[in-house]
DNA sequence: AACAGCACCTGTAGGC
DNA sequence: TGCCTACAGGTGCTGT
C-alpha cells in the first residue's frame, strides 16, 4: 500500500503520539510478522519508552530508550490503528500496548514485518538513499551502469529507497523519460531533470496526505488526497493531461506500468 | 553478480 | 447468484 509519501504523512501522525510514551507489552496474533521472535519480542520492548520517531523510505522506526530501534513495514496493505474497529478485528497481526493507548498493526494480506535492531546497529543497511535526498538520487541515477529499465531501477529499494509503483511512474511522467530506458542510457541532464521530477512529486503528494487508492489512511484516519492528482498511475486509455494522447499500460518486472507513448518517447529528448 | 520470476497472502472486481 | 481469473500501493528468495 503506501510509499514513501504516505509512510511520511503517517509518521508526521504517529510522532506526537508515540514519543515519550512507555510500552507496557506487546501481543504477536501473527508471528511471522516478528519473523516469530515474539518472547525476545517481549522482553526487549516491554517497560522501554520511545525516545523517538523516524522514517527511512517506507520503514518506519521506533527509537528506544534503551537503545534498540523496532523498524516497521506495512508492505501492501499494513496500517498502524490507535482504534480497532469490529471489522478489522480479524486482520489484527500485532498490538502494542502503552501507558495510555494501545497500537494495532493491522494487516490484511500479512505481508508487513517488524524488525528489532539491537544497539550500536547499522539498520536498514541494505536500503539506498531516501528518495528525497536528491543530490544522493542525482549521483545514484547518473552513476549507474545498469541495463535495467529505469523504471526498474526506481523501485529498487538498494539503489533508492521509498519509490513505489505510482510515485515512479508519476516520476517519470513528470521527467518525461520513457520508463523502459535503459538506466545507463539516462543523459546527464536526464539524471538530473529525474531526480528534481522525484522531489516535486513525492513533496506534493505529502503536502497532500499521500495517495488513498483504496484503504491507505494517516494515523488520524483520513484520507489522502493526492489521488486525484495522479497523471499517469491508474489512468490506462484516458488523454493524457499534456498532450492528449492515451495514457498506455504494459507490463514491467510483473507489475502495471502507466506512461504517455507522446511525452514520455525514448531517449533524446530535449533536456530543459 | 545481476537480474527475472515467482512466492508470500487475502480481498475484490469483472467476465461468463 | 456463483465460479473463475486477474489484479492490488512490496519485498525477498531462488535459479539462471
Amino acid at each position: 500500500m503506501p510509499e514513501l509519501p504516505e509512510v511520511e504523512t503517517l509518521v508526521r501522525g504517529l510522532t506526537p503520539r508515540l514519543t515519550e510514551r512507555r510500552i507496557n507489552g506487546i501481543t504477536v496474533l501473527w508471528p511471522p510478522t516478528v519473523y516469530k521472535q515474539t518472547s525476545v519480542y517481549r522482553d526487549i520492548l516491554s517497560g522501554t519508552a520511545i525516545r523517538r520517531v523516524f522514517r527511512r523510505g517506507k520503514y518506519i522506526c521506533l527509537v528506544l530508550d534503551s537503545g534498540w530501534t523496532l523498524s516497521i513495514h506495512l508492505r501492501m496493505t499494513g496500517k498502524l490503528l490507535f482504534q480497532l474497529s469490529p471489522e478489522l478485528m480479524p486482520f489484527l497481526r500485532v498490538s502494542l500496548q502503552l501507558a495510555e493507548q494501545t497500537v494495532y498493526f493491522v494487516d490484511v494480506r500479512k505481508f508487513g514485518r517488524m524488525k528489532l535492531w539491537p544497539p550500536g546497529a547499522q539498520i536498514l543497511p541494505d536500503l539506498g538513499p531516501d528518495a528525497l535526498d536528491t543530490p544522493a538520487v542525482r549521483k545514484a541515477l547518473k552513476q549507474t551502469s545498469s541495463s535495467r529499465a529505469i523504471k526498474c531501477l526506481l523501485l529498487d529499494q538498494h539503489v533508492i529507497a521509498g519509490i513505489g509503483n505510482i510515485y515512479a511512474d508519476e516520476s517519470l511522467f513528470a521527467a518525461r523519460i520513457s520508463p523502459i530506458t535503459p538506466a545507463f542510457s539516462l543523459s546527464s541532464h536526464q539524471a538530473a531533470r529525474l531526480a528534481r521530477a522525484i522531489h516535486a512529486v513525492l513533496q506534493a503528494a505529502i503536502a497532500h496526505s499521500g495517495t488513498s487508492l483504496k484503504d491507505y489512511r494517516t494515523a488520524d484516519g483520513d484520507s489522502g488526497r493526492f489521488q486525484h492528482r495522479l497523471q499517469v498511475y491508474g489512468r490506462a486509455g484516458k488523454p493524457c493531461y499534456a498532450c492528449g494522447t492515451p495514457i498506455e499500460r504494459v507490463r514491467l518486472q510483473q507489475r502495471s506500468c502507466h506512461f504517455c507513448p507522446s511525452c514520455q518517447r525514448g531517449r533524446n529528448r530535449n533536456s530543459r
